[in-house]
Order: structure tokens, then C-alpha cells, then sequence
DNA sequence: TCTCAATAACTTTTT
DNA sequence: GTTATTGAGA
């Protein structure tokens, strides 16, 4: 058990050793991108346990991903030898999640609460409005959500929203805030912002609990901390309390999160905050050369809101950066193609290069090129495991049997799959249960369904005898029985159980979640009930996006600048250099708007180790129509002796972008470019996603061949033509595939109705 | 109850 | 140009 010493000296630099061995109290460490900042919290966990002698149950360590908290638990494992490590390392909501599963009853939270999603809570939102009586289209239901996220973050309840909004809008955002919690509460669900806010309100209301936990986090650390909203610096004090044993580890330059409420004052005020705390600046760069760190600090110099540093490598110089003028997008995106062709083998071949963009919107024309000059690619961010229609369907019906008063969950799957409950009968039953103040469930349970046809009734009824059923096997039953339950009584099972290849990809999916929940239950151990083992499951369920969607990247990697943070790569392109879309338009309002957006770019930036390659283009197709565009500001903010012009032979030609210089791409490029990337996966790729083919009208759906599509599958169309599958997107019935065909380009078809012969 | 056509809107998205 | 959402019609 005793393992080997770790010699601390030699395996950190000066400036990270100290912080690693700081003694007690708060510190922070401003750690420059590339500096080190995972090693600095790991070796300093190490630390503590095997030089301090602390109890590895004592520390804690907070970061914002799964996959940060993951790769320093492994990491901290690995330098200890010791499996598993005690020590609490997790997400933030994670951290909060505990504490409310355990104590939540002090403030307010039923013991079976549920998560929340972002499909719940706009579903929420839109039925607050509907309520309140207020028009969605004047208040957006993304916009309404967005400022209730706002005031949670800032801990402000609904009555003291209320108080400071002044203007017309907030006032009305006010009540649906109200009506929107109401609405959660009856649902007996939270928010990601509630776990914060709650877990912040429990600590401050129990004194005595407040202390307990502060004996179990002696030592606390904060990754990304430019990242915390104000609720979670309140968190953050409430367990370190002014002059505990804090390491803050982030980078202000970094902060891309704004938006999103985290508030930069947090670290810029730190010593504010934690009185006689410790500033460390982490100034040497392990990852870029020279002169990209000199370009991106003088870019970054621009900004107020910062403390200031400067990053410095014995890397060297290394190449200037490129700046690339492009005519348009088309041209910009097949100088991209051929110039990552060109330079990729020396920069560890395609995983080694990148390309960032601020919009998703910009990846469209990028995967064109790309494909089309036989560039392997992937998009990063794509289709959540979790997300998909039929995995949410079963996780409504957990979610149900965990809490029938979870009326979202109710609302999905009442009639999926049809039962004879119509939207008439649905409908009726929502507005009697909203009328009572009761959830739809007690409505079932106590049989008030009087007035309702025989019909409805019986099937109603049908539908609750069959929940109760579940949720007592949900009581004996261990979770992977339980689904297997599940998807038999519900009929679930048998909608898919056809042989068209649809089904069988939704099939595979609910195989998928099948096996998810017996891994969760191998490393969850045994110890449980069936209940707590079922409660427990919906939290990981939720907690993590990704069912496993680490970066098994192959190809350029094609991303924004946002999904770009904590990453590096050998060669980075960052595309689309203009003003208005770098700084994007809608975020050009405030001055702190712009920093963040500049912070984007630098962020982007620092994200290469070798060669850093920026383009813009002099006109740019938006919304459909071509607009003349200014480079960014930014650039200007890069001095010129870092950078070499390239300009494109077409940037003043006169508009000819038709074809834009570019060979027209045909569907043998696009399958000659997966047939390759198809046997480079293996079946593994293969199989990831199949659709039905030749799905006739409804009528006569028996002819379905069942014939497989996989991405480079050759099909032809009764009007389209031959084409190339491209992709998929979603699944079940609204499983689509992007095709390229030869004639019409990129269509995208529903594979339901798409009458596709698989050539 | 389901399907399809017209219509608006369109930044980023760790949990 | 594309995508989600809404509304009318079969």
C-alpha cells in the first residue's frame, strides 16, 4: 500500500512546486493555458496524502466536466497506487447532488427528487407561460429560461427576483419564475441551477450540518475557477469558510462562461473574498511555441478585466502564424482542406489537427471541403447517448417509477407506445390535474376520472395498474431485471420488434442503456437497495452527457472554440476571423461582451502547440445571402511581425462563386472518403447506425426490405438521383440521414419517408 | 390522429 | 440555406 515516494522537486517546476506544497489557508493559482494547472492539483492531492499525512476523505476537489474529474482522479490514483482513491473528486452539481440526496429534506426536497434536464425545463418554462397567460413568441421560452438560470445562479428566489426587476420584461420573467418552480416542485424535480442553490441554502440554514461537512473537506480544491457563478463561489465559501485551506486553480484569460453566469470577479477578487489568501502565477508553457504565446498575450492584452501575465516557453520560436485571406467560405474552407493535407504529416498526421470555429453554423462548408479533398474528420459535440428519443422514453419510465408525480416523465410516456390514450384524453386529464393542484398520477390513483368516455377511463386505469406494477418490482427487482421488466409489460420491447433495420437501431440503442445500467452497477457495488440502486442510476444518468463519448477522435477534429477549451493539438486552425462573427454580433453590446470574445480567441489560439494558422474570409454566405465582411478586430490586435499574409488569387476577383474555383464534388469522392474511414473503424463504425430502406407508404410497410445503411452506403432516389450517406441524426421515428447526391448535393431526408434503393 | 406545408429565426452550451 | 415549430388539412 505504501507507495513509492513521489519526488516532488523534480517532477514540478519552481512556481508549481510551490503551490503544490503551499501550507494552510486559501491560494490562487493563476495558471496560464498550458502551464500545468491538472498537474499542479493532482501532485498537490498527492501531496497532502503522502506528505501531510491527511486523510484522503478530507480533501475535495471540484471541477466543472466529468471527464476533468475523471482524468485527475486516474491521475492521482496512478501517482499514489492507491485504488480507489477516497478523496471526493467530481463535478460541482455532483458534489451539490450528494449533499441534497443525503440532507436534501432540510430544505424542502422529497426524498425521490428528479433531475431535470434542459428538454424538462424548457418544457416547463413553456407551459409557466401558457399558464401565466403570456405569448412565447414575445417571451422566448429559451430567453425566459435563460434569465430564471440567471437569477438562480445569483441566488435570488423568485420574491427577490421580483423585488429588483424594474423593467417590463423581468417582471413578467418574475412571475414565470415563480410559476416555473411551482411547476418543478409538483414534479418534485430540480434543476442543475437548484442543486447549486439548494445545497448553498442547506449549508447556510444548518449550522451543525455545515460543520459536519466541513470536517470532511479539510482541503478543498477548485478547478477552472474563472468558470464559477456567483452561487458557486458561495458553495465554495461555505466549505472552506474565509481562511480555510482553498486552492483555486483558473485562468481569468480563459473565461468563456459569462454567459452562461459565471462571473470573472471571482477570481480577479479573490484576496476580497478569502482574506490574506495567496496569489501564484503558473507563467511557463509546456504546450506552444514563442511566438503563438506572444501573439495570443498581445491579443489578450487588449482586455481590462485581467490580472496580466506573460507566458514564456523554452520551446523556441517556431513557425509565424498564418493568416490566410480568403474570397468567401468555400474558398476559405478548400484552403483549409488543401493546406491540412499538406502540413498534417508533419504534426502527428490528422488527430494532430484541428479546426475551431466560433458558430456551428461555419462547419458546414468546412465538412464540405474537407470530404471533399479526402480529409478525414470529426465533429466534436455531437448526438448525446442520453438524448435519444427511445433512451429518454426509458429513462421517463425510471424516472416514473422512482416518483409517479414526476409529471414530465408521465407526459412522455403515457401513450408511447399507444395505448389508446389521445391527445383529447391527455389533454383533459392535465387541465383537471392542474385545476386540483394535484399531479396527473394522484388523478389515476384516486380513480377521480369521472366525466372522462368508459374508453378513456379504462385505458387510463390500464396504464396506472401497469406503473404500480412496476414500481413494486422496482422495489425487489436489481435495475437491469427491472428494465427487462420494463420493456416487456410496457409493450416497449415489441414496437420495435420489427426487422427493418430502424427498429433495429432504436433496439440497439435500448441495448445500449440495457448495458449502461449493468455497468453502473458493477462499479456502483451491491451495497444498495433496489430503490437507492434505481435513484442512484438516474443521477449518474443525468449527471453525465456522454455515455462514453471520450474523444476516440479520428481525423481533423472540426469544433467550436467553446468545446475547444482543455484541449491541444499540434496544428490549430481557427477560421472565420471576422467581425461579427469574432466578435460574434450579438455579443458586440458590452464591453465585457467583446473581452469574452476575445478571451474566445485566445483561447483558441493557445490551443496550438506547433503551428497556429487563422483564416477570414472577405465575404461570407449568411442566412443564405452573401455579405460583405471586415476582418476581426482582433487581428489588428496581433502584431504583424508574428504573422505571414497569405492572400487567396480569388480575394479581389469578381463574383464568381458559382462553383468558386472549386471541382464540383461527386458522390464517388463522398464514397470513396467513407469506404476508406469505414475500413479504417472496422465494424465498430459499421454498425453505429442503420435505417430503414425502402420504407414504403404506410399502407404497405410490409415491404421493407430490412437492408442496412451505414454511413458511404450508395442509394438511389426516385427523384434525387444517386447519392452517398453522409450521416445520421436522431433516431426511431425521426431518424434522418444526410445524403449527398450527385445532382442536388446534401439533402436531408427522414429516413421514415425517404424511399431510398440501396444500390 | 396523423401528415405535410408554410413560417419564422438563426451564438456559444461544462452539468 | 437550414432547422424547428406551428397550423391547417386529410
Amino acid at each position: 500500500m505504501p507507495a513509492t515516494p513521489i519526488d516532488f522537486e523534480r517532477h514540478l517546476n519552481p512556481d508549481q512546486l510551490a503551490a503544490v506544497t503551499h501550507g494552510d489557508g486559501p491560494q490562487l493559482v493563476i495558471a496560464g493555458a498550458g502551464s500545468g494547472k491538472t498537474r499542479v492539483i493532482t501532485y498537490r492531492i498527492a501531496w497532502l496524502i503522502q506528505e501531510r499525512g491527511v486523510d484522503p476523505r478530507t480533501i475535495t476537489a471540484v471541477t466543472f466536466t466529468n471527464k476533468a474529474a475523471a482524468e485527475m482522479r486516474e491521475r492521482v490514483e496512478q501517482l499514489l497506487g492507491v485504488y480507489p482513491l477516497a478523496t471526493f473528486v467530481g463535478t460541482f452539481h455532483r458534489f451539490a447532488l450528494v449533499l441534497l440526496r443525503r440532507y436534501g429534506e432540510g430544505v424542502g426536497l422529497d426524498r425521490d427528487f428528479v433531475i431535470l434536464d434542459g428538454d424538462d425545463q424548457k418544457r416547463l418554462v413553456k407551459r409557466a407561460l401558457e399558464i401565466e397567460g403570456l405569448d412565447p413568441a414575445s417571451f422566448q421560452p429559451q430567453t425566459v429560461l435563460a434569465a430564471i438560470s440567471g437569477a438562480k445562479n445569483r441566488l435570488l428566489d423568485p420574491a427577490a427576483y421580483e423585488r429588483q426587476a424594474t423593467d417590463f420584461f423581468r417582471r413578467h420573467v418574475a412571475r414565470v419564475y415563480r410559476r416555473y418552480q411551482q411547476l418543478a416542485f409538483q414534479a418534485g424535480g430540480i434543476d442543475f441551477d437548484d442543486m447549486i442553490r439548494l445545497a448553498v441554502r442547506l449549508l447556510d440554514r444548518d449550522a451543525e450540518l455545515k460543520a459536519r461537512v466541513g470536517r470532511f473537506n479539510r482541503h478543498l480544491l477548485v478547478d477552472e475557477f474563472q468558470d464559477t457563478n456567483h452561487a458557486q463561489m458561495r458553495l465554495i465559501h461555505a466549505l472552506a469558510g474565509d481562511g480555510g485551506n482553498l486552492t483555486a486553480v483558473g485562468d481569468e484569460d480563459q473565461g468563456i462562461y459569462r454567459w452562461r453566469g459565471a462571473e470573472l470577479d471571482n477570481i480577479l477578487r479573490f484576496e476580497a473574498s478569502f482574506p490574506g489568501a495567496v496569489v501564484r502565477k503558473l507563467e511557463r508553457n509546456y504546450r506552444s511555441t514563442q511566438t503563438i504565446l506572444d501573439a495570443a498575450g498581445a491579443l489578450v492584452e487588449h482586455n481590462e478585466g485581467r490580472r496580466g501575465k506573460r507566458l514564456w516557453t523554452d520551446a523556441g520560436d517556431g513557425e509565424p502564424i498564418l493568416l490566410y485571406r480568403a474570397s468567401d467560405e468555400l474558398d476559405e474552407a478548400a484552403w483549409v482542406a488543401r493546406t491540412l493535407t499538406a502540413l498534417a504529416p508533419e504534426h502527428g498526421g490528422w488527430p494532430g489537427t484541428a479546426v475551431l470555429v466560433r458558430t456551428n453554423a461555419q462547419t458546414r462548408a468546412l465538412e464540405d471541403a474537407l470530404l471533399r479533398h479526402d480529409v478525414p474528420y470529426c465533429l466534436v459535440g455531437g448526438v448525446r447517448f442520453y438524448e435519444r428519443a427511445e433512451v429518454k422514453d426509458l429513462i421517463a419510465y425510471l424516472r416514473l417509477l422512482r416518483n409517479p408525480r414526476d409529471e414530465l416523465s408521465f407526459n412522455r410516456v403515457l401513450n408511447r407506445p399507444a395505448r389508446g390514450i389521445g391527445r383529447r384524453t391527455h389533454e383533459e386529464l392535465l387541465r383537471r390535474a392542474g385545476e386540483l393542484e394535484l399531479a396527473p398520477w394522484d388523478l389515476l390513483a384516486e380513480e377521480r376520472l369521472d366525466g372522462l368516455t368508459p374508453r378513456a377511463r379504462r385505458a387510463l386505469l390500464a396504464f396506472h395498474d401497469l406503473i404500480a406494477g412496476l414500481r413494486d418490482d422496482a422495489e425487489t427487482l436489481p435495475l437491469p431485471q427491472l428494465l427487462k421488466r420494463l420493456l416487456e409489460v410496457t409493450g416497449y420491447a415489441g414496437l420495435h420488434d420489427k426487422p427493418d433495420a430502424e427498429s433495429q437501431a432504436r433496439l440497439e440503442n435500448v441495448g445500449e442503456f440495457l448495458s449502461a445500467a449493468e455497468e453502473f452497477l458493477e462499479q456502483a457495488g451491491g451495497d444498495q437497495t433496489a430503490g437507492e440502486q434505481l435513484t442512484a442510476f438516474l443521477d449518474h444518468v443525468s449527471l453525465t452527457a456522454d455515455v462514453d463519448g471520450l474523444d476516440r477522435q479520428r481525423g481533423v477534429s472540426l469544433m467550436t472554440l467553446h468545446s475547444a477549451k482543455g484541449l491541444e493539438f499540434p496544428l490549430v486552425v481557427v477560421a472565420g476571423l471576422e467581425d461579427g462573427l469574432l466578435p460574434h454580433w450579438n455579443a458586440q453590446n458590452q464591453p465585457e461582451d467583446v473581452e469574452e470574445e476575445r478571451r474566445l480567441l485566445y483561447v483558441g489560439m493557445t490551443r496550438a502547440e506547433r503551428r497556429l494558422i487563422l483564416t477570414c474570409c472577405r465575404r461570407r454566405r449568411v442566412a443564405g445571402r452573401y455579405q460583405e465582411q471586415r476582418e476581426s478586430p482582433f487581428l489588428s490586435e496581433i502584431p504583424i511581425r508574428y504573422l505571414r499574409v497569405e492572400e487567396s488569387p480569388q480575394l479581389f476577383a469578381p463574383h464568381s462563386w458559382r462553383d468558386g474555383g472549386n471541382p464540383r464534388r461527386t458522390a464517388e469522392d463522398v464514397y470513396r472518403f467513407f469506404q476508406r474511414e469505414t475500413a479504417a473503424a472496422g465494424a465498430e463504425a459499421a454498425v453505429a447506425a442503420a435505417a430503414s430502406v425502402r420504407t414504403s407508404a404506410p399502407q404497405d410497410a410490409a415491404q421493407e426490405t430490412g437492408e442496412r445503411l451505414r454511413k458511404g452506403s450508395r442509394v438511389r432516389h426516385d427523384k434525387l438521383g444517386k447519392g452517398v450517406v453522409l450521416s445520421f441524426e436522431g433516431s426511431g421515428p425521426d431518424l434522418r440521414l444526410v445524403v449527398y447526391f450527385e445532382g442536388y448535393g446534401r439533402r436531408k431526408l427522414v429516413a421514415r419517408y425517404a424511399r431510398l434503393d440501396v444500390l
